[in-house]
DNA sequence: CTTTCGCCTTGACGCAGATCAAATTCGGGA
DNA sequence: TCCCGAATTTGATCTGCGTCAAGGCGAAAG
């Protein structure tokens, strides 16, 4: 019920979640019937994949739970992941019906999908899905080039750094938990995954996970979850200048 | 005056520039007029720089002529370019008021720009902006991905000629020369900014272009204009699996 | 309990690209 | 034309990360 909510609201519109549309300015009943009526869910299981690059896609879709990645693979075999999708993370561009990227499930999955031709009809009636959809994209493209500046001139301890710090930062957000204090939080990606992110081997995140864990900037509990004593210890392997909003 | 065509005119209206606008139908004389009103030219000499990143930011804008870059850096110096803009490229964020990244033009340029309260103020009333914009978005963030693809995975060698396809593409576009024979264009980057962009060195990115050369993937007059004799064989030092729309 | 199969870690070694250090070339001004 | 500073090239050497090769560990199945 409360599931294109990501796509409908914006930051203005936070605390008013879709169940309380009947009091949100913003939300047209007409528009969320509309929606209603094109969506669907999909799920997958962990590892599956949701499109391969290349294929049709005739829907877009927002990420209801779970984690998906995107990837490019090279003819012989070198992959880049090149996008992070969490949940409310909307997937498919409109107007493009063949998938630029592999789509994978990285933990159980849901999406709702809106078929692609009615929804690209829609949003030439209602303005405000437009300009989310462009807040989104600029954010993304935003993530894109810190992206870009990690696999371009970081180094490879700077590189885990800076992934167990965003993972730590969504881990925070999503629990609200409170600032300052020892931060706990599973992995949700492989080591291969995270090579894949960083543009790394295995063999060298494995290698800079215990250096990190060797100095006591973490510690691990089995090989997933990651004990963090002091983040700002984190953040300062990171090679970024700004705490990123870790510590308040 | 034909100047913010760029931001007006998708793929469809490609055949109308904004000299017909009387027989375009989606030239909407008020929005022009709006347009018109609000806008400013500013020129800038090469190697100027137009914004520094967190420098406040009243504008946004479209370029006209000449070429910027958008770059990232670190605390120590390191530098990594984020975005290359071209004639057309849109500058800036709507609903952001404080750069991201420095601007710097690279060869002399002109940028149309635009008050971003009365444009924001205006997207809300132009569907059609809103939607050029997405997809000029959704373009750049495919861009990028390419790049991060290019930064995390590719080698020296690979990068260098991934560039040259580039800058060889752009120059088949700008003056729509036929394919197939011997292509000639002049590099708009120093070896430094070719550098910045690609995640090298100034050495590395030297040294790959006397191997082509020396390989004769390519030819040098000076240290600027390039001759590709065969575009294919530069395209397969890639790494990428397309032609990218270079041979026909 | 043992086996098996992913996933992860660790070690030894090699190499692509970085770093340091000179040349050499280029381009613009006197 | 020559001169000068900046850009580029080239060489020597170093090093961080990749590659190759064993193990180790933990969860699920037998």
């Amino acid at each position: 019920m409360a599931l294109h909510e990501p796509l409908l609201h914006g930051k203005d519109c936070g605390d008013c979640p879709i169940r309380h549309r009947a009091v949100c300015a913003r939300c047209d009943t007409d528009e969320l019937d509309q929606l209603e009526k094109m969506k669907f869910y999909r799920s997958f299981q962990a590892g599956q994949t949701v499109v391969w690059s290349g294929d049709r896609m005739d829907f877009v879709a927002s990420v209801v739970s779970g984690i998906a990645t995107l990837t490019q693979t090279m003819e012989d075999g070198r992959r880049q992941m090149v996008g992070l999708l969490l949940p409310s993370d909307f997937v498919g561009r409109p107007g493009r019906a063949v998938a630029s990227y592999d789509v994978t499930a990285v933990s159980d999955l849901v999406m709702c999908c809106f078929r692609r031709k009615p929804f690209e009809d829609m949003m030439l009636g209602t303005p405000h899905v437009n300009q989310r959809l462009l807040e989104m994209t600029l954010d993304e493209l935003d993530a894109a080039r810190e992206w870009m500046l990690l696999l371009g001139r970081k180094t490879a301890r700077e590189k885990i750094a800076s992934l167990l710090a965003i993972l730590a930062r969504r881990d925070v957000a999503l629990r609200q938990r409170a600032r300052g204090g020892p931060l706990r939080f599973d992995l949700p990606l492989t080591r291969e995954e995270m090579a894949d992110y960083l543009g790394l081997t295995i063999e060298t995140v494995s290698r800079q996970i215990s250096a990190l864990k060797r100095d006591g900037l973490i510690q691990l509990e089995g090989t997933r979850q990651v004990t963090v004593p002091d983040i700002r210890r984190l953040l300062e392997e990171t090679g970024d200048d700004s705490d990123g909003g870790m510590v308040g």
